[in-house]
DNA sequence: GGGATTTATTGCGAGATGGTACAAAATAAG
DNA sequence: CTTATTTTGTACCATCTCGCAATAAATCCC
């Protein structure tokens, strides 16, 4: 779980740092960020110790207070590395000209992607994981995740208002209910993604879901 | 938080105790069991402790303990507790003759009771707090959840099931995929609600959910 | 080489946490 | 009244928790 020190620049194409002055890090912080991201999608804020986290990222908890801050703030850092990077992924299939059941699919497959995560087991979304959580209480943190929900809002609604113009649904539907079942097909997803029913039933249901939503005339 | 201690018999109704034998409880197990869940509804597993629940119920940590085991028992008796109160709810909506439509509206405004909760703030569906904490990674808790999301996928099925015999459906529809677009909705409900986003805008989403899974005909 | 600067490491401390031992208290049975 | 039984209340333990101070290490600038 301690991160591969591998000192020798980081990317080509990176900003190349201009020298720092002081010793050099041990870590990369977008690594060390990444991996704590990891830990609290796995547990939660409440479950996730600093010692944990001290031991997944491999700094040790002074170090991780200092380029990080608190649990707290590791945490809000955490989660919008989060929906940065899974946000890329989402604005490269809305950017691809597709029919919309096409580009619905591939959107939630991506999400089941995320969802379903590699090999150690279903992480879930990690916007519902601190919904769910205690960490709603903080105004902060409940700002940005109404936030999320409100871009998803607007990604799906964009989604259904281009394919009523370009004349693949009817101008009679209604957008925005709409874009709330998509926005709550993808809640289903998550839960139930991170309660462990497998991906073959989840596809299933991406594919009820596209046909209701999208009437099940075409493919 | 402590409870009213109201030693002179529980309900007539009650099963009339036959005389215990020692100190008698200066507690109601069903009360304090009460308190315990919302609790861990306001907080999770994780981020709630023994002294608070000890604090809430009234009950002092080695009397909490004899009476419902552990920290992991006692959750796991506070949701099955959850499950028995709200189940109640549901199957008197299912009793009653209703068409699909109204019968959905009741549902998820009882459901919209549960969530959104008295004064204190809303606390959303405890299973899906369930599945987004750690307690999701304990096989019985999951195995509790799992059988959770079949119950409501079967319910919501058998709705769907009964309109299209009772003609207000047309026969074509596909009746797990409403049923599964119908828990959706409600999940959706829930976590919007623990969000924070109001009655009113929740209310909207049902009315919207219910259109498009009985068609927009009637009211 | 000699500072200055930044980071790493050790380790502490005050408090919380889950769980339990044990004696005192309150009741029913004999 | 005495004893058996059950619950309460206090106190305790070992562990974990977060955060920080103090010190050691590694690098850059001069």
């Amino acid at each position: 779980m301690v991160q591969n020190k591998k000192r020798p620049a980081a990317k080509a194409g990176a900003p190349a740092e201009p020298k720092r002055r002081g010793r050099p890090r041990a870590y990369e912080p977008e690594v060390a960020l990444g991996q704590a991201l990891a830990l609290f999608r796995r547990d939660g804020f409440a479950a996730t110790s600093l010692d944990d986290l001290s031991a997944a990222t491999g700094m040790n908890r002074p170090s991780l207070y200092g380029a990080f801050g608190d649990k707290r703030e590791l945490y809000i850092k955490a989660y919008q590395r989060y929906r940065e990077d899974y946000g890329a992924t989402v604005v490269e299939i809305f950017k691809a000209d597709l029919p919309i059941r096409e580009r619905l699919r591939q959107f939630y497959d991506a999400a089941l992607d995320i969802y379903l995560l590699g090999g150690e087991g279903p992480r879930g979304c990690f916007t519902v994981m601190t919904v769910a959580s205690d960490a709603i209480v903080d105004p902060e943190i409940r700002a940005m995740v109404l936030e999320g929900f409100q871009d998803l809002d607007k990604a799906f609604a964009w989604c259904f208002r281009t394919a009523v113009e370009k004349g693949e649904l009817p101008k009679s539907v209604d957008i925005a209910v709409l874009a709330q079942m998509a926005s709550a097909t993808l809640y289903s997803l998550a839960i139930r993604a991170r309660a462990g029913i497998p991906r073959k039933q989840l596809e299933a249901i991406v594919k009820g879901a596209v046909e209701l939503l999208c009437g099940s005339k075409a493919g």
